[in-house]
DNA sequence: CGCACCTGCGTACAGTGTGCGCTATCGTGT
DNA sequence: ACACGATAGCGCACACTGTACGCAGGTGCG
């Protein structure tokens, strides 16, 4: 029994390859990247900590992903289907049926921040099945509002655009803050003197630092309304002139 | 005189630190990051790489910048500064001179496609001096235009959040083209199989990929003027109503 | 039984951001 | 004129990244 070999490649220490029923599969892959993701951040997403929080070696991913690329592909369609649209034919107008697209939109970026930083690499141009689905179901809200055909799939960008232009703002802004580790309050607070300067050379900024009117969470979600009605309005316009 | 000693430490050989004119400082290390970042693109910016270019070392940047962090806020703030903001006191009204700022913005946008995905990450937040300069003369064009001090920041929150989320897909699908290699036709033509099948399944989807009508471009540039009106047009309903 | 296949793993490589301590240079005060 | 402190740049080192490659073990089919 030789006692030098130090691995020591004995049967009974071999770690029996327990094959519980949580083998990899590309769905549970997913699924812990968005875990991993809302937990910590874009960038604690690493192939070598997914893999050790599914229990398995970092290249062990690779034979269900072909790369890091496309699995945040796959992550962005996948958080793309938490959005709600409501069906075509319900009873909502098209004006409340959109607003809870927008609505539901931007509280998916919130719940998940980082895909703001991951929109402008990936973008929604990868075909994913959710995204497919979800746009067909919006346009489909718009064609019967009484888009024309066509214009349907424009107006939809128009407002998908403004609330991910919205969203990305909030959605940057909050990881900065969460990143910095510290409560909004103090975060603002601690911003203040350079906000003081910046407001006193360029007075017409409106002091987004001042002592907080009630919660700042409600005055974000109040400047979201304000501008959603401001586009739905503008489709709005659009389609009294052309129905 | 010792042959031994391999690196020659002999003072005739030593290279005599020719200390050019170009040392390095914070605007030409960002002024170089911003060229490196439109030739190659966001993943290609290294520090190293960027030292590189400047003839100096990985780390002798870090004299000028604290981390690779705030070196792109910096050029965030650069490349915001060349969005042209007409003056508030001009002729023109305040729809055209919006416009022109949605398009100046846009322009700027397809120009460093990477800040899609940088912008994400940074976001607006932070208070660089072309960030408020640029706020401020913005804001001053809705206040001209009849927006109450308080909601001329609500009314250009709105519009740049549609410019920035339809200029971020635009950039988002742009870069990912050009890493493809392919031209535009190539790319469209590649896709088509997918595009085929995701349409057969959901009828409603514009077929974004057809036959290209024209100048792919233009037809871009279509769409996003399009957008912008319906949002400008929703901006004069509400300055209609209140004023 | 044998054989092909598929899944997971360990190793390895090139490349990343950046902390630390060294050297050479420059501007200034005496 | 000379010394001295500040500063700019550099090389090294560390921990970490994505992923190519080849191997080991299990599974299913002939």
């Amino acid at each position: 029994m030789p006692s030098d070999s130090k691995p020591v490649p004995s049967v009974w220490v071999r770690p029996r390859r327990q094959r519980e029923q949580p083998v990899l599969s590309r769905e549970h892959i997913v699924a812990e990247a968005v875990r991993l993701l809302d937990e910590e951040g874009l960038e604690a997403l690493s192939m070598r900590r997914l893999g050790q929080r599914l229990g398995a070696g970092a290249t062990s991913l690779y034979r269900h992903v072909a790369s890091k690329d496309e699995l945040i592909e796959l992550v962005v369609d996948e958080v793309y289907g938490e959005m709600r649209v409501p069906d075509a034919d319900g009873p909502a107008g098209w004006r409340s049926a959109t607003t809870e697209c927008a609505h539901s939109l931007r509280a998916m970026i919130l719940r998940h921040p980082w895909i703001a930083a991951v929109l402008g690499q990936v973008g929604l141009a990868s075909l994913g099945p959710n995204l497919v689905r979800q746009s067909s179901r919006m346009i489909a809200l718009f064609e019967a509002a009484g888009f024309a055909p066509g214009e349907a799939n424009r107006a939809m960008d128009t407002l998908i655009a403004y609330v991910i232009g919205m969203g990305t703002s909030e959605a940057a802004y909050l990881s900065l803050l969460a990143r910095s580790g510290l409560s909004e309050r103090e975060w603002l607070e601690s911003l203040r003197p350079a906000a003081e300067a910046a407001v006193s050379d360029h007075p017409r900024i409106r002091d987004g630092f001042s002592p907080p009117e009630g919660d700042p969470a409600k005055v974000r979600e109040e400047n979201f309304g304000y501008g959603l009605d401001r586009v739905l309005d503008g489709l709005a316009v659009r389609l009294a002139a052309t129905g």
